[in-house]
DNA sequence: CGGCTGGTTGAAGGATCTCAAGCGTTGTGG
DNA sequence: CCACAACGCTTGAGATCCTTCAACCAGCCG
C-alpha cells in the first residue's frame, strides 16, 4: 500500500496540475526551484485519517489530487465538517505545531508536502508565498461564512441543494459554455459525510436527495453520481444566499 | 452627532489602545510612521449600517473601540451573523472593491481607516503588514470553524452558553488570575443579534437565558449584563468543543 | 449463501419555531 | 407631570421540521 507509482513524472513542478491555483501560483521560476528542492509527496488512502486534532503536525501541504475534510468533534460523538479540501487547497497552518481539527482523506489522495519549519522560513523570505497564502485564506474565510449561513439558517432541502451546486461548481471542469442544464458529476462524499458537512443526519440527507429526485430537480445514478436535471430550479431551491458566489 | 472629541489624543499611534494586537502589530517605527501619515479616523453610531453587501467599499480599517458585525441575508429576510468584530479586529478585504456582507455597528464605534488602494500598495511593500494580516485571517478562520460546529451541531442551550463564554473571554480585561467564578460582563448584542449569531430565534435565546438563570448558572442584571455564577457548569453546558480555545 | 456496509424509507418523538400576548423601560407630547 | 406609544424582552401554546429508532434493501466479498 501507498506505492508511489508515478513519482518521476510528478517531480517536475512544471507539469503540476494545480500549479495555476496552488500556494506557489505567484512564485517566479527561481522561487519555484527552491520550493521544488524541498517538497516531497505523500499518498493517502480513502477513509484514512491523516491527523487527529491535538496530534503533532510537522508538515504543510497542497492537495494535488483527491479530497480531504477537516472535522470537529464533540465528546459525545457529534461531528461537524468545517473544511472540504479539493485539489490546490492548502493544508496546515504555519506557526501551529498541533492540529486543531481532524484531517481525513475521503478519497485516495496525493499531497505535495513541505516540512513545517522550513516552510515557515520560506514564508518569511518569499513575499509571493505569503501573499498567495493570504489570498487563499481570505477565500476560505469567505467560503466559511457562506457555509455558516447554510448551517444556521437554511432548511434541509436548501442545504442539500446548496451542497450539490457547490460540488458541481468546484468539481466539474469549467467548460467555456456550461452545457445547458445537464451537468453530471460525482459527489466525493458519502451520505454520512454530506450530513457532517450540512449539520444534519444521514437519514435527512437521504430523504432530501430522494425528494429532489422525485421532484425532477436531479437524477441519481450509481450511489454518488448526480445529474442536474433542472439547474435553475436547483439554484432556486438552494435559496441563493444573496448570490454569494454560487450564481456567478 | 459624530463629534470627534478626542481627535488630538488619538492621532498618535503610540498611544493607540489596540496597537499590540492590531494589523500594525509587527511594524517597526519607520513603518508605523508611514501608516500614521495615511490613516484617518471614522466614527459610527450604534445601530448604523456601515456598508451593505454589494456596496462599494473604498477603505479598510481596524476597530479601535466598539463592536461591529458581519451579516449575510437571504431574500426572505432570514439573516445569519458571520462575523463579530471587536477592538483590534480588521475590517475589509484587500483586493475586493465590493462588500460581500452587511457591516453594521452594534455599539458606537471608532475605526482607524486606510483608503483601500494605498493600503494594498503598502501590503505589497511591507511584509510585516502582510504577515500580520495573514496571522489575523488564520485566527478568524479558526474561529469561524468553531462557530460552524456551534451552528451545525449544538443545541440551543449549548449555543447560548458558548456565546456567553466567548464574549466573556474576549471582552473582560484579562486579569492575571481570574477572579474565581464571578465574572461580570456586558454582552454587546441585543437578543435579536444574539439569535442571528447563533442561528436561532430571539424567543429561543430568551428562553435559554432564563433557563440558565433559573438553574443558577448565570445571573442577569440590567438587560445585557451577565454574571457567571458557576463557570465550570457553564463550560460544561457549552459542550466544550474539544477545548477549542474556550477552556484555556 | 450469509454477513457486512452504505443507503433508503417509515413512524414516533422532541427541539425549535411561529404566532401571540404580556411586561418593563424609555421617550414624547399633551 | 402624566399618559401613552414604542421598543426590547419574556413567556406561553400550538405547529413544524428534523431527529431518533428501526426495519429494510442492494451491492459486495468472503
Amino acid at each position: 500500500m501507498m506505492l508511489q507509482t508515478s513519482r518521476l513524472s510528478m517531480d517536475q513542478c512544471k507539469t503540476c496540475p494545480i500549479g495555476a491555483s496552488a500556494i506557489c501560483a505567484r512564485c517566479d521560476s527561481a522561487e519555484m526551484r527552491t520550493l521544488e528542492s524541498v517538497k516531497f509527496y505523500r499518498r493517502f488512502q480513502a477513509g484514512q485519517t491523516i491527523v487527529y486534532a491535538g496530534d503533532r503536525m510537522d508538515f504543510v501541504a497542497s492537495i494535488v489530487s483527491g479530497v480531504a475534510t477537516l472535522n470537529l468533534n464533540m465528546e459525545d460523538g457529534r461531528r461537524q465538517m468545517v473544511g472540504l479540501l479539493l485539489p490546490a487547497d492548502f493544508i496546515g497552518r504555519p506557526g501551529r505545531t498541533v492540529a486543531a481539527f481532524d484531517l481525513m482523506a475521503t478519497t485516495d489522495m496525493l499531497m505535495c508536502c513541505f516540512r513545517r519549519k522550513p516552510f515557515e522560513d520560506l514564508l518569511l523570505a518569499m513575499p509571493h508565498l505569503n501573499q498567495r497564502l493570504l489570498e487563499m485564506t481570505l477565500d476560505e474565510l469567505d467560503a466559511a461564512r457562506d457555509w455558516m449561513l447554510l448551517l444556521g439558517r437554511k432548511t434541509a432541502r436548501e442545504k442539500v441543494a446548496t451542497l450539490l451546486i457547490m460540488v458541481m461548481r468546484r468539481t466539474t471542469t469549467r467548460s467555456p459554455e456550461p452545457p445547458g442544464d445537464l451537468q453530471d458529476f460525482e459527489v466525493p462524499l458519502s451520505r454520512v459525510e454530506m450530513a457532517d458537512f450540512l449539520g444534519m443526519t444521514e437519514e435527512t440527507v437521504s430523504r432530501q436527495m430522494s425528494s429532489l429526485r422525485r421532484d425532477g430537480v436531479i437524477g441519481l445514478s450509481g450511489i454518488r453520481r448526480v445529474q442536474v436535471a433542472d439547474l435553475p430550479q436547483l439554484v432556486e431551491v438552494a435559496g441563493d444566499d444573496a448570490d454569494g458566489g454560487l450564481v456567478a
